[in-house]
This record gives C-alpha cells, sequence and structure tokens, in this order.
DNA sequence: GTGAAAGCGCTAACAC
DNA sequence: GTGTTAGCGCTTTCAC
C-alpha cells in the first residue's frame, strides 16, 4: 500500500437522501446521490465533461453505469427547450424513393442526436393537417416535407409553427421557406423532348387523375411540363391520359395503355409518371405481342431498380434521393445551428437526368 | 333582444392574470386565461371532454382555436409519464418488406394517437445497441425490433427497460417475450423441400457471409434451414455458397451464380435468400445465354414486385408484410392497455407460402 | 468547479 | 363540475 493522503470523510452529501426512486427507472437524482454530487453536476458532465473535475466526472460516470442510467429527454426537453425531434412528414414509406430520402437524412441527423419523427399521409391532404397538428405537439424544432402544394390550414400552421420548414422533392412552384429537391414540371418537360428529339410525334403519357383529396400533386406536376412541352412543340396532346388514384403502380399502367392503343393515328410512345406503371405498361405490351421498343417507346421516371431488370431495360429519369436527403440534413443542421437570425432562405435544386436503357429507340 | 338573466358579473378569474407567455407559442395557461377557468378544465376538455360542462367546454374550445392552442406533449408526457412514443428498430428503411411492417404498424398505431420513432441499423449490431439507448431515453412504452439476435448489451436494455418488448420478422428462436412474424429457418426448410420436391439434385444456396459486425441474422437462418433440409434428404450441400455482405443485393447474386457455374457436376437449381440476389442471378443467366428454368431454376424470398417483371416471372416465397406489421400493431394496443399485468406473452406465427412462378421448372 | 433555487408545461390526486 | 396543490425529471441562471 502507497503512503498517501486519504482525505477527510465527505461531510455533506449535496443531494439528501430524500425521496427514493419509486419506479424502477433510476433518476438523475439517483445518480447523483450515489455519485455523491448535485443533479447539476450530474446534467454537465452529459453536455460538458469538459466542465468538471476529472475525478468527479468519473464517479459520476460510474455512478451512471451501475445505475443504468438513461436520462429522460422529455424532462430534459421541457426545461432546456430543445427537443432533438425533426418532422418529417411523407405520402408513404413504402415509395422506394421517398423511404431512400428518410434513410439520407436520419442518416446526417443521428450524428447531431436528432430524431426523426414520420408522419405519412397516403396522398391525402386532410391527412397532412392531421399528422401536422399531431407532430406540432411534439415540438420539431424543424419540420420536412413533401413540397409543392399543402391545404390553407397546413400553410397556416407551418408558417405559425415558428420553426424552420424544409419542402422536399418539389421545386415547381414557390417555397415556403427552404426547399432541395428537382422540379417535377422539368422533368415532364424533359421527358417529353427527349421522346420527341427521338422522331416521335404521337405522343402519349399515363398520370394520376386530378380529382378527389387523394392527389399526388408531383406527379401531376410532371403530367404540367409533359403537357406544355407537347403543346409548345406542336406535337398534339390528346394521348395525355389521366387514369388512377395516386400511387399509380403497374395496374394502372396496363390499364391506361389499354385505352391509348386503339387509337387513330397509332401511339408510338409514351411517357408515365413513374416507373411502376412504366413497368405495366410494358407489361401488358408483352402480353399483347407487342413490340417495346420497336412498335411502343416507353419511359418512365423514378429510376426504380425495377426498370434494370425488365426487358427491354427502361429508360427513365433519375434524382438522386439518397443525396437530396443528406442535403435536405446538411441544411438543416446548418440553419439550427445559426443562432436563429432567419437568414435568407436555402434553396437546392439536385437537378436530374435521362437513364438510356432500352425502352425508347429512335422512331423508323 | 330576449328578456334573459344576463347574470352576474365574473368576480373570480381562476387563472390570474400573472404571467403572460414569452414565447410565441400559446400554453394551457393562455387557453385557461381566456376562457376564464382553470387549467385543468382546459386539460379535461382534451382527455374527457364529457366530464366539462357543454358551455365551459365551448368557451374554451373557441379558446384553444383562437389562440391556436397546440398542447406540449413533452410536459404532458412528463406529468403523465406516458410518452405515446412505440420505438422501433429496423435493419433499414429502403427494403420494401421492412417499410411495409412500418407501415402496417403505424397505421394501426395512429388511430390510438401513439408514435413511431424509428431507428434503422444497416444490419449493425453495434448500431442496435445504440440506436436502443438513444430511443430509451425517449421513453417509449414497448419496443419493436427485428428479431432473431441482439448483442448482451441489447438484451440487457431490453429486459431492464421495463416496457412490452415485440420482436418482429422471426420466430426462429425463442423470442424475449412478446413475437409476431415467420421462422426464417421454416423458409429455407420449405424452399429446399420445393426444389428437391420438383426433382432437382445439384441445387445450390446464395446467402450473406457470416462474418464480421454487419450481419443479416434472419438470412443467415433461412441459409441454415435450406442447408439443413438438403442434408436431411441426403442431397450434398457443396454448392451453397455464403457470399457478400447484407443486404444482398442484384451483384451479389450475379457474382455468386458465377462461381457457381463452373462446378462438376453442374448446378441445376439455386435458392436465394432474397428477391434480390436472386433477381441477379437470373440477370447473369441471360447474360451467358442460359435458360432459366431449363438449364437452371431460380427461387427467391420475399416476394419483391420485382419479381412479377421479370422474364420468366420468379418463384418465390411471401409472407404478408403488411398484415405482419398491422398484426404487431393490435397486439401492442391489447398489451398497453392491460393493466400491465404481465400476462402470458403473445407469439403469433403469420406462417408463408409458395409463390411458383415461372423460374422454377420440373427437373427434365 | 460546483451547488441552490426556480421553473419548463402539463396532469394525478384530491378537495370543494 | 371545477379548482388547488404538488410534482413529473430535467436544465437555466446565478451564486459561491
Amino acid at each position: 500500500m502507497s503512503i498517501q493522503d486519504e482525505g477527510a470523510e465527505v461531510e455533506v452529501k449535496p443531494e439528501k437522501a430524500g425521496k427514493r426512486a419509486k419506479s424502477g427507472r433510476p433518476t438523475i437524482r439517483d445518480v447523483a446521490r450515489l455519485a455523491g454530487v448535485s443533479r447539476m453536476t450530474v446534467s454537465r458532465v452529459m453536455s460538458e465533461p469538459d466542465r468538471v473535475l476529472p475525478a468527479t466526472r468519473d464517479r459520476i460516470q460510474r455512478a451512471i453505469a451501475d445505475l443504468g442510467y438513461v436520462p429522460d429527454k422529455a424532462a430534459g426537453s421541457l426545461a432546456s427547450r430543445r427537443t432533438g425531434f425533426i418532422a418529417l412528414i411523407l405520402p408513404n414509406l413504402t415509395n422506394a424513393n421517398f423511404s431512400t430520402v428518410a434513410h439520407g437524412l436520419a442518416e446526417v441527423l443521428r450524428d447531431a442526436d436528432y430524431h426523426l419523427l414520420i408522419g405519412y399521409t397516403d396522398y391525402d391532404l386532410a391527412e397532412e393537417d392531421r399528422q401536422l397538428t399531431s407532430l406540432l405537439a411534439r415540438r420539431p424544432e424543424a419540420i420536412v416535407l413533401a413540397g409543392a402544394t399543402h391545404s390553407r390550414t397546413a400553410s397556416r400552421m407551418l408558417l405559425s409553427a415558428e420553426v424552420p420548414v424544409l419542402e422536399i422533392a418539389d421545386l415547381s412552384g414557390r417555397p415556403l421557406q427552404h426547399a432541395v429537391g428537382f422540379s417535377n414540371y422539368e422533368v415532364g418537360r424533359v421527358a417529353a423532348r427527349h421522346l420527341i428529339g427521338r422522331g416521335f410525334r404521337r405522343i402519349g403519357a399515363v398520370g394520376p387523375v386530378q380529382d378527389g383529396q387523394i392527389r399526388d400533386y408531383r406527379g401531376e406536376e410532371r403530367m404540367r411540363g409533359f403537357e406544355d412541352e407537347l403543346r409548345l412543340s406542336g406535337v398534339p396532346t390528346d394521348l395525355v391520359l389521366r387514369h388512377g388514384k395516386a400511387p399509380l403502380s403497374y395496374d394502372h399502367g396496363a390499364a391506361a395503355i389499354g385505352m391509348l392503343l386503339d387509337r387513330d393515328p397509332p401511339i408510338d410512345a409514351v411517357f408515365a409518371v413513374s416507373d411502376l406503371p412504366a413497368v405495366g405498361i410494358m407489361m401488358e405490351c408483352q402480353k399483347r405481342g407487342m413490340a417495346v421498343p420497336n412498335e411502343l417507346a416507353v419511359m418512365g421516371f423514378g429510376d426504380f431498380e425495377i426498370g434494370r431488370v425488365t426487358n427491354p431495360p427502361l429508360t427513365t429519369i433519375h434524382v438522386d434521393f439518397h443525396a437530396l436527403g443528406r442535403r435536405a440534413g446538411t441544411i438543416l443542421l446548418d440553419v439550427l445551428s445559426d443562432d436563429d437570425g432567419d437568414e435568407t432562405p436555402h434553396v437546392v435544386d439536385v437537378g436530374l437526368s435521362i437513364i438510356e436503357r432500352g425502352s425508347v429507340g429512335k422512331k423508323a
């Protein structure tokens, strides 16, 4: 044993032995008592460990480990007025592109210790309102949502929420505040130009109906852009068909092309607002013994995995949704760290690109 | 004007005009003041409106609307010790089957006013621990996670969390507590039996390597079941190949089948732990001019959309993941409403079915 | 470097 | 039917 000053006995326990925890979960008070310090010092060890004497810090950390203490964020949020929540509102989670955005966003945010609170609307504006109300009660520090169109109530709530609002996935209109995404309108125009450039003149399109409260406003924007570009180029728009409710899938595509195939003069190219109906179109063609792309050129949007394995593989328009999600995350972190001097809005266009595969050829 | 008793002047304002809200957000106190009642009455209007006099209730509801009051759930949680959170931990969100589970679960829970807190692990057990710690700080009322295997720390945390734990998507082992899913081991056995039943004898399998900390334990279970069934039937297992890290995708399948095709005697059927590598296998066959199913039968798992559009369409094993998610939700609601008499664990097997399509024929 | 007091916004429990 | 009291578990602020 080394000769050493063992120090005097500890005289005062800053956290007196008053109340014992009734529930199983240890509180900061239990840790403080065990370590013989005040609750404040425990709190500091977790937020600014450097400002606590190493010896004290170690003692506290041991107490934390011994008790298996996990701080209660709800209590912390209430006191600090920082919840660490970011609200994310999406049409749904099963669309690969939306879940990829969520993934990218979560990746960036979790490193900064933020939690994503996800609400999904099933393309229903009324449900968006409900989700928003419900999420607002959690006091998110920022709100991220699929852009373009919101109800009056939603817009009002967003404005009065007093937190940054970031719209993703549509840049067609005027953003509420921050935005990162691409222009769905532009997607439509690019698609039309591509087909026209390949020599097609009997060009169709398949998109969702604009009716009722279940709507895909982003898909509608793509249709609008497509139709406008046809018109500007003097190509007739009688083959532009809106059929079925969002989210459009295989069957909608198959059904829609059925209605388009008997037109006269015959259709020779078609754009679908998403790869899913586009693939449905190809399946229907195969069933009818109609050759793609020779008898009908098919183009989609979204670059879903499925388009890589069809026969022929699908020509489509690609957007880097993972990067979009990550970019949204970095913008948020930037905005949130800035001592809320409400700086100029960030508006970022991540762009888009045509992926040429086999389903669009050249007009003979 | 009608002759009516206008009543005496109001004498006491239960919520005295003391402190004004400093921040923009109105609190329950502001509502109480405006409506001339106590905070408790406002609180009651939101939780048990029937126990408040209609006249009072209306006055309060108008005040709520006028102020745009949204109650702070963090504060409510702290006081009531009910957070309304359910934690959900998944390998990732971009796998269609996992996001479908999340969707089904969220559907059921949102009607009961619960919020899902989603953490994803990227198939990394260490990340699962981190997510768990982080989620536990939000005091979820229940924890749902992809089953089978957890670290020692994770198991300890789950046990000491004192909330119901529900494992989903694997029933191979012994559940920690509640579980709803299917047996991945059984999936493997069923797949093997199917291929054997079709007369194949040179049967291969493609699954993830069991190495490192990024692992797909559920996929490994399927492989184990597959291999066991081959052995039990006296079929050699030299074509069972573990290649690549989870999550396996197209390229892993393509690469793996490359290694299997030059074996002697030649392979005539193959099972992949997921439809994604299975489709990769088919693409590679197509590239090499090898006919599916005549020269090689291919079978997958998961019934992803993609398998419906390959040529030939993919024979696979289907699990109703949406139902699984919803079932998980109803079990939770049941367990949570039961005045936590920790009743017998729920263990539900949702079963599985073989979807026979064109990629598996019959041994000539 | 550490502690005491005060309070975040709400609700449980009990009084009236 | 409604109000009062006393916290929930933490952090802010300021004192020492």
